[in-house]
DNA sequence: CATGAATGAGAGTTCATTCAT
DNA sequence: GATGAATGAACTCTCATTCAT
């Protein structure tokens, strides 16, 4: 039975998803969800109690799975300019994805919930795990000398931050593949020896 | 009789303001706006139709106001080093302000809003022309051997979608001071030629 | 001074009588007259305390025009066939008539008034009075042999109704100028002598 | 539970068919609607989106059992003579009656909803109904000897028009009970040979 | 476990009516 | 007389949430 459950659990979480990646956050309701699902009214209420429950379930999810994801190719990588390249590779995908993308929902998310609760400390821990990874990176690369890189941590803010403002702005005003190849371009070339 | 009118209008954009400050855009009902500004609720059905005409109304003012401010100081500057540091530090109390603060709102607003409308036109235009302004500076700059920059544009677009990036922690994950200079000075000595 | 406010009056009646005829009577607001007439709000007021009054207003001095109009063609009229056939003439244009037409305000206005008030007294005056004048046009007729009637009253009461069943279909479900000819042709026949 | 669903439909027509009968269709709100049900605002959407949809069904039901009612009767009558004044009794009930009366309330409707839809096209079939059956009765009585009457379909059409005319003088101006069996004797009288 | 009818709070919007100027 | 800003009541419609079955 608690399989069956389960089942049913991971089933609202992927329909939901759709939902989420479609309005954002703030504008999804507990019918959306109702309805994409086809389930009942109350059947919904049975394993969540809010549209901010759904959406913790939804990300606690993706972040299980990106993470085998990535273990598994971290370990195939030898170089770390192959690491840096990539994880610059995946961010890109991240960038400019449009189906199934969250992040919209997401940054809605943390802006009507500034107080700390568990889906914001996902999502940050998410955030910091990037910059802990690339730190890795550059101070690796730094040391085998492929990278120029002086401040490996503080290097690595700097291309988070990018990141996330290259993200924003292909969700807000649109960004094509081309800009995006440029920046990373842009990021890279700073960081190689001999360029 | 229309500057009475027009004082009222003001009146409530600046009200307006502070709950769009405090609620991000989507969260903001007529009624919110209505109670702030102590006025009936027909009573603002005469100057906007809805949240989204006020919350275009207070862009237009900040983005006028924004303007004429920042025309006045760079004519008082010299070297483009002094106007490059003008510049981030206006971008600083930007990713720092907590008071008065519309990025959230506005984040929301162009997340909702996918479709072009004048609003969205005016923050997008607002960003281009910072991209615009930086690139000028970093020519001159570097034409005057002040700066270190072989593709101004590109750098520029760099720099900016840092400070983006930035904006959003800042909103979402939360920044410091210090972890902003950083970044900042970071910025700068990427730039300026004996570093 | 009295002349200019009877001309604001007659200004309104006239340009008030359009909303009406456009969109009945229930669905008439002060705030729709004011728009029309490009008056202000608090002016409206001065003249008429409701929509109800306006159309008073209204019917009061279309009746006073048509009673004018109809007294001068009757004068004119020889035979009684040739009135009959004049007041069919008239009743015909009133079914089929597009523009300026209050006839559903009209019947908008009974429906929610069937208390007696002036209003709807000035309306089914009117419609006596039709009665009035056919009865003694058939009364005439049969005296001078043009036509054969047993009943005048009778059969003036039944050629109204027929008239009135007209006019409502023609507003509700349409008709056509040739069913409207048949069916007055149909009375005309019926009272005819030697048809 | 589809069967205690149609229930609450079948009540919520019954109730509201009070409301429509006493305000006619422009004047009734949901909200009149809610009130005289004793149910819950959203209560009512959940089987009814509109006053119009409410009104639909109401004359959809009514329509219903008046076919039904009206094929009993008719097969039970052996002349053509008995069923004219069948018909007409039917009729003069329809013009008289002030309970469950929705004679206003669909003039109403007909007068703001111009175009075609569902509830227009209910009504106008109503109404042709009527002129087929009466087209019939004629056709029938004229063939049997029993009635006078050349074009049976244009005195059909002139009958309905003087019941329809009457109908709505009853409901704007009054109508006594004598006046209307004069204009049926009337009716009649014209059509019966050796009158 | 699951359903979906039911409730009621609350948001948006429109207007009749007043009143200071 | 005339204006039009302002008020507040009334209506429409949508959902989160509950609960009997």
């Amino acid at each position: 039975m608690g399989e069956k459950t389960d089942q049913k659990r991971e089933y609202i979480i992927t329909k939901a998803g759709e939902v989420f990646a479609k309005k954002g956050f703030l504008q999804v309701t507990m019918k959306d969800i109702v309805e994409i699902c086809q389930i009942s009214r109350g059947g919904l209420y049975l394993y969540f109690g809010s549209t901010g429950e759904v959406f913790h379930a939804i990300l606690s999810r993706q972040l299980e799975e990106e993470g085998e994801d990535l273990a598994v190719k971290l370990t195939e990588m030898k170089t770390m300019s192959d690491l840096l390249l990539l994880f610059l590779k995946e961010q890109k995908k991240l960038i400019l994805q449009k189906k199934e993308d969250l992040t919209i929902a997401t940054y809605e998310y943390l802006f009507s919930h500034t107080a700390e609760d568990e889906t914001g400390k996902l999502i940050k821990d998410q955030f910091r795990a990037g910059i802990t990874v690339l730190t890795k990176i550059l101070e690796q690369g730094a040391l085998r000398g492929e990278f120029y890189c002086e401040d490996p941590k503080q290097e690595a803010c700097s291309i988070m931050y990018s990141l996330e403002g290259m993200k924003i702005c292909s969700k807000t005003m649109g960004l094509s593949e081309s800009q995006v190849d440029r920046q990373l371009l842009h990021i890279v070339s700073g960081l190689l020896i001999e360029e």
